[in-house]
DNA sequence: CGGAATCCCAGCCGATACTG
DNA sequence: CAGTATCGGCTGGGATTCCG
């Protein structure tokens, strides 16, 4: 068929008798899933910015779901958090190499999204038609 | 910094004051998000099953979830349901050309993300550390 | 400015039982 | 074999309010 090499890595984990949960593969998976860290790592590949730039950037996000994504990208070392003690504060969010590393094969993933829709579109429509 | 192309459609799908539900792209990042549709491609990357073989090779997924993700994927067109008129009746899923052609891309995030998998890991122990 | 705390609901998803 | 039906828990995430 085709080999499915990256594939079976997760295959691997599956048939160790592992909680999924647990699995690294699905950590990363997770982050692509969550509704914004997407558009962060995004905007911030434009460069650093702050708290209130991200924000005015994604018009939709709310203040809790900024920081709460915020700190999920920190806690797993893509981007850091550094603050100027000017007054009033202010914080500085940038893409750590990790970070940025990851723009590639996310990349890849919004390309062929981006190749792919109007195919998937028309599919929906041909399921929803019957 | 560095060219964000790819990264650039999201932004101008948002740019148009789009909601962000719609954006195709966000329907293929919801697939990786979902829990058992990585899963299910990377079953079915080694050749077309059936409803319970599928079932038996991820052992966690309920009946319930697995028809659930089969009829997302077949809805989006990455996979194929054929129903054979056995007695009992059986039913077999393959993926299609486009699901086949999204084991690249989806392949290259794994690849990454089994890269990272310890640096990441490791972020996580510091950052809880303190 | 850059958050933290609280309230609350929609939906995802698991368990269980039933069907053609 | 390949589903469908129903119930219910858990949590992601929006709105709002308060703080250093």
């Amino acid at each position: 068929m085709r080999d499915a090499v990256a594939l079976d890595r997760l295959e691997v984990w599956k048939q160790k008798g592992q909680d999924l949960s647990k699995c690294p593969v699905r950590h990363v998976l997770d982050h692509v899933a969550a509704k914004w860290t997407t558009l962060i790592l995004m905007e911030l590949s434009k460069g650093p910015a702050r708290f209130n730039a991200i924000g005015r950037a994604l018009p939709d996000i709310s203040k809790r779901m900024l920081t709460q994504s915020l700190r999920d990208l920190e806690r797993d070392g893509l981007i850091a958090r550094e603050v100027f003690p000017t007054k009033p504060p202010s914080v500085e969010y940038r893409l750590t190499e990790m970070g940025l590393s990851l723009l590639g094969p996310l990349g890849a993933l919004i390309d062929w999204a981006e190749l792919h829709a109007s195919p998937i579109a028309e599919a929906r429509r041909a399921y929803a038609a019957g």
